[in-house]
DNA sequence: AAGGCATTAGGTATTTCTACCTATTGGAAT
DNA sequence: ATTCCAATAGGTAGAAATACCTAATGCCTT
């Protein structure tokens, strides 16, 4: 056991309260922090973005059901990873949970150990998720520290034009573009157009 | 219907020659050619790589059976859109099935329309990672054409070296590095470092 | 009103890149 | 053997980028 999962937090969500119990009974025992849920509100209601961990989200439930959160959290773009739990072997349903991006779906009921390796996993992916998070949101914040000029040479640069071309494409003059450049490459940080094109593609397609 | 499925095949691997057949005929009757195998083995022995289209797959068969040779074509490469069918609603396959890589999953007896849907977006996202992997297989040729020095030169430049820095690394003159520059920039039919950089990008993370 | 910042632009100097030229060495193919 | 090409390197020239400087205009905030 070499990690002891630092502030990662396993949300649990079921209504059934024997339920909630044991399972994070099952997580606390091998040091997993728990914190459980009675539907899908609370849950929504105490769940900020910046928290690590992962969700156990049980399918069947009263008012809004774990298909309905699943989606809706991943449209609102949280990315936890979330093991959908159901109590009776629905195909369909796990199929499409799994295309709306659930990290899995198991049935109950479930083997103790069978459980924690998905969560185990689960938890894996969230940390791999929030290294991958936490770097492009420092490159988002380097990028912000530019006005919207300097954004336009940006994507100029990018696309392999020269301050010359930028200069026509702007109407202004290459003296001008070369200004901002060199204000783009100190805010930026970085010594050569490479770096430029390499911060700039991280940003477009995360 | 705008497109007529131009050359895409959908291949059936069933051991079930009824369904087989009915399946053959429903595709059909919807003008989309298909092919029928009765096991996994006969479907590798005649399917190539560069063939379009989608592939319905029964789970269980005897020899090879459906989730084996999904896995195969997934290790091997070969990201054909890969629908499984199966005649139990065994929910652990159907997560397996999809973690694997499989496009959809669905449960005999299943309805025609239903069915039909599911081949069109299978096709649907095989033509989309048609034009993608072609695209990539373009971009692929032109590195092919250069050596191996002018690969070393272009990941130093990627890297965001100057010619000088390159020339230290390499241990050579810098009037050599930039006969290799000139030698890349005309082998790539590029004009700038920035599209070096996009272009040796899009290959690293296809 | 004063200061800060974005945008604009010029000057000058240095470095870097690109485009031509020639030329030698060594290996591989004809 | 001759031809072809990769890799090496030098010369010269021009284009482009970078690094400094100053400076005007306009907008926003204090």
């Amino acid at each position: 056991m070499s990690e002891c999962a630092g502030q990662a937090t396993v949300f649990v969500v079921d209504d059934d309260e024997a339920m909630r119990d044991s399972i994070q009974l099952l997580l606390e025992s091998v040091h997993l922090s728990a914190r459980t849920f009675a539907c899908a509100l609370d849950f929504m209601k105490h769940f900020e973005q910046k928290q690590e961990g992962c969700l156990l989200l049980d399918v069947r439930m009263p008012g809004m059901n774990g298909m309905e959160l699943l989606e809706l959290l991943k449209s609102g773009g949280i990315d936890l990873p979330v093991v959908m739990i159901t109590g009776h072997g629905d195909v369909p349903l796990a199929v499409r949970a799994l295309k709306h991006g659930a990290f899995d779906f198991i049935q109950k009921p479930f083997n103790a150990q069978e459980l924690l390796d998905r969560v185990h996993a689960a938890l894996d992916l969230d940390r791999k998720n929030n290294r991958r998070n936490s770097e492009v949101a420092q490159y988002r914040a380097l990028f912000q520290a530019l006005t919207d000029r300097e954004m336009e040479v940006v994507d100029l640069v990018v696309a392999g034009n020269s301050s010359k071309m930028i200069a026509k494409a702007l109407g202004i003059s290459p003296k001008t573009v070369d200004i901002h450049r060199a204000n783009i490459m100190r805010k930026l940080n970085i010594r050569s157009v490479a770096e430029m094109v390499q911060l700039r593609l991280t940003l477009l397609d995360a």
